[in-house]
DNA sequence: TTGTACGCGTTATCAC
DNA sequence: GTGATAACGCGTACAA
């Protein structure tokens, strides 16, 4: 492995010479930097990342903190960031935390101590801990499906998940659905939760129905959840004609309890997700759903961050397109 | 941020005092280092890992090349990574390399440059350009789903592919099927796909029955794949009573093509996946499949991997055990 | 425009 | 046992 000196000596420079063509830091005489380029390209030489770093204090390195790698709809965000941060030259490390907030800011430790460059934060509530670390280190930050005025003044990239909630409950409403249930995802803590079960309340309102609260189950946005759901809303004496669901890890299992009761779907009962992560492709019926495009959320969180890191560009909140995307699950009465 | 020379000071003793303390490289009188110990404590002292891999040639990074993160199968896997390295203070680059060969080295150079202490490899087929970089840089590395002959002589995790495939078959025939398709991977590079359709034929000729070319389907592993073979082996004069599909996704393609063909599973037509992923419990029929335990594959390949960092331990290979979970999408003719 | 020399925060080699 | 000091590979004042 060659290092600059080398090349400084190879090009008859002197390595801040050497430097200055790398970086494009100061002007050089385009023969030495001829030269220069020669012997780099001669020696294979690659300038050293980690001294680099060292130097400057700043590594090529983002941070993406997610709860759970292992589900569709981080994986694909990851992806998303992935792809941009790859493009930019910068590398991903994973932060997988369980959604468990000291494993949070371990992780943000060791990316402080690895000089990351920034971090792509997807949690489900943003807390002081958070705000202060990157308050303090000066760590650019973009936070991701997170409510523009919880992010504590940082970036964010997200879709507008109270009208998309309301656009949802519009179409189930148009299709003269006026019995609608909602299982919603974890109301504590879950800001884009939140806005989703008010959205739905909204609709309700402004269309002159009834929200019923027993027809309201607090699901954590698991299949699990989804079905135990399902079956405490189905089973009651009178019972919805349509339900929505927070995301469609819970609709599926929405659809396993309605199987389970021999309600057809959608003859008897409306289902209608949101995500549209893989698995609503692949269920039967195929999930009527409101698409969030979050590979793009990722893409656009590290465009964002990368653009903060490099430019100083001003600290933005991004609202991205959802759409509703019509498959087999839901019917008019 | 403090630094070691501020320790130093504070405790009254010299940077290299507080290094042996720091690494138990040398005794130090208990004493001294207890003062060290006060030292740090007091100043919240971190080493720096960036000065160190500088010094050391070595990072505390362990890079996972994956082809697509977007993909439960691959999104499993690194979540067993990540737990263990977790454990053992080691943090993951994440390398998603579309299965492109290109992409593969551009990431292991990324790796190189950063010092990574070593590398989980997942690959379709181990190349003499990964072989040559894993000798010439002397990077730790093991492969994760890799036949054993196939990894150059480095270390592998894996489940016995072959075995696997045959049990399956098996499992079919003792259900009096005898008519059987078979729907496999790419069997160009993917090694372990080869082995699958292998163990699958063998079973068939212990059991005396006939292979049949016109109802084995070349796949690539997604869901479209799944989908086409199912339609061309079922719409052919005579078709099977089972089909064995190579993972989950294809499985799941096919169920939609025999839905399409209003060949109800399991009534009319057997279905067996491979993998288990999420998508197997969630589909309808529920999917009986061969269970490969992912995650711990995962984790064990972090665990061989460190051993090998750490400890110098010798390479090995490791076959897990996988087994056969029964659903619903299976029945005896 | 170019070169020298120092610093980034550690570890390791040497003397003491 | 302990303490200087030279690396590690690079960026950058500063001097020339």
């Amino acid at each position: 492995m060659s290092t600059i000196k080398d090349v400084a000596r190879l090009a008859g420079v002197s390595v801040s010479t050497v430097s200055r063509v790398l970086n494009n830091s100061k002007p050089v005489n385009s023969d030495v930097r001829d030269r220069v380029l020669i012997a780099i390209d001669e020696l294979g030489y690659r300038p050293n990342s980690v001294a680099r770093t060292l130097v400057n204090k700043k590594s090529q390195l983002i941070g993406v903190v997610i709860p759970d790698i292992d589900n569709p709809f981080f994986s694909a965000l990851v992806r998303g960031v992935e792809e941009e941060a790859k493009k930019k030259g910068y590398s991903i490390l994973l932060c997988n935390t369980g959604g468990d907030l000291e494993q949070e800011i371990q992780y943000l430790d060791i990316l402080k101590e690895k000089y990351a460059a920034g971090v792509v934060f997807l949690t489900a509530r943003v807390q002081d801990e958070h705000v202060s670390f990157f308050r303090e280190s000066k760590t650019p930050v973009v936070f991701a499906c997170q409510p523009e005025n919880l992010t504590g003044g940082f970036s964010s990239v997200a879709i507008d998940d109270f009208r998309a909630a309301y656009e949802g409950t519009s179409y189930l409403i148009k299709r003269e659905h006026k019995n609608i249930g909602f299982v919603s995802g974890p109301l504590s803590d879950s800001s884009s939760g939140v806005l989703r079960v008010e959205g739905f309340k909204q609709a309700l309102i402004d269309n002159g129905i009834d929200f019923r609260s027993e027809w309201l189950y607090e699901g954590n946005y698991r299949y699990r959840s989804g079905y135990t759901g399902g079956l405490k809303i189905l089973q009651q004496l009178e019972r919805p004609t349509a339900i929505f669901c927070a995301n469609d890890e819970m609709a599926v299992g929405l659809l396993s309890a309605a199987r389970e009761l021999d309600l057809s779907v959608p003859e008897k009962l409306s289902v209608l997700g949101f995500d549209d992560t893989v698995m609503a492709e692949i269920v039967n019926p195929k999930l009527t759903t409101i698409r969030q495009p979050i590979c793009a959320i990722g893409k656009y969180s590290a465009h964002t961050l990368i653009g903060e890191i490099e430019g100083g560009v001003e600290k933005q909140h991004l609202l991205l397109e959802y759409e509703i995307v019509e498959r087999g699950s839901c019917k008019s009465i």
